[in-house]
DNA sequence: CGGGAATTAGAGTGCATGCTCTAGCGGAGC
DNA sequence: GCTCCGCTAGAGCATGCACTCTAATTCCCG
């Protein structure tokens, strides 16, 4: 009947499960339209994967290996504005290719146990490299605040970088590309801190903002 | 068998569902388990309201009569950081009680037409308010920043607004006490615009925070 | 009382969904 | 060609859900 690679069987699940949970949501993504979309049958399925959730696992887990080592680049490295610019792109392009964990996110955490831990420790990981990319900035004279001004800031970082898609999509529910909304993230979490940014930072800032925000 | 007054039937199924919601999330909640705890039947709970999304749609109505009364206020009076920061408490302290409307947003939106359009007009009006209370600050003196500076925070008070129960509940699954969460999420919309005040009224935001966040 | 309307009970239905079970296919090595 | 084994098909099961239907009860009002 078809002509397709059969060995790559287990591959092209988790591919098009992603797929479907990005556009569909995973709560609305049955088992059986996933294996109709492969051609496939459920039990087909249901040999490479044991559940649902093993699915969902499988590409939470590719998931946190890519933002784990985005995340952990700031920790030890100067940082400059322009870091953080960058940063912060490649974030949001990661988040916007695993946009169905954040779509539904209680709804999964609540389901999943293993979900809910490990999803935790990225949203305290994020908030500990937005702290320690302000606090870089800060030791190089690129920002001023204190102390508490530097945790609200990297705590307010930390809800903006996870719920900007979420505040775009029920802001706009149907309308889903994904180059201007993952920009238009950066730009609002660059916003968070330019105030706190001295001198020529912060016309970079201006700059990087006039550049980015029309496009 | 029981003596408990019988004509508040349908409110009671709204107050009933309403906390059982909040406490379990929608989803979570079947309407089996709605006429359990309110030790009815189920007949007799279609018997008031058709299906379950209208029980939804009445709690959702009277959380978006709340809520407009409360947005409607800022957009016509002279605004000073006292009046922005009672603001914040009355509205983070309204989506408290309605809060399994902001845990499974997405979900909820996905299924419902009516909540999705009301909603996302929430969310602008949440927008609107912010913005015409920062305009308001900047002229009176209190504020400074450019008008771009000004959308662009408005937005993201808007984002921590809406998400800000939703960033903690992940942080903290099982945690459900009002007071700290309400106030440190008035606490962090505050911090947004702090760096934008000038003299005095930074320092009553300092002020302000040393009295509530650690309370 | 009596009768009609409002309310309630509760068994039951239909459907969707995650998942199982068994039989069969097909390719690789002997 | 045979056999073994990884892979696949597809009917079907168990469960949980929103929701329905009819009969009974209770309440209101004359």
């Amino acid at each position: 009947m078809e002509r397709k690679p059969k060995r790559r069987t287990r591959e092209r699940i988790v591919e098009t499960s992603l797929r479907l949970f990005n556009e569909f949501g995973e709560p609305n993504v049955t088992t059986t339209v996933i294996a109709d979309e492969l051609n496939i049958s459920p039990g087909n399925l249901y040999y490479h994967y044991r559940n649902k959730d093993e699915i969902t696992n499988t590409i939470f887990g590719a998931f946190e290996r890519e933002v784990d080592g985005l995340l952990a680049a700031p920790a030890h490295r100067a940082a400059t504005v322009e870091d953080l610019w960058l940063f912060l792109h490649l974030l949001f392009e990661a988040i916007w290719r695993y946009r169905f964990l954040y779509r539904d996110l209680n709804d999964l955490l609540s389901r999943n146990r293993l979900l809910e831990i490990h999803f935790k420790q990225i949203l305290e990981r994020k908030a500990a490299a937005a702290e320690a990319l302000c606090r870089g900035l800060a030791e190089g004279g690129e920002l001023l605040a204190t102390s508490e001004e530097i945790s609200a800031l990297a705590t307010n970082m930390a809800v903006v970088m996870t719920y900007w898609l979420s505040f775009e999509y029920v802001r706009n529910p149907r309308n889903p590309q994904e180059g201007p909304i993952a920009a238009r993230g950066a730009y609002q979490v660059m916003a968070l801190l330019a105030p706190f940014l001295v001198g020529e930072s912060r016309q970079l800032v201006e700059k990087l903002s006039r550049e980015y925000l029309p496009g």
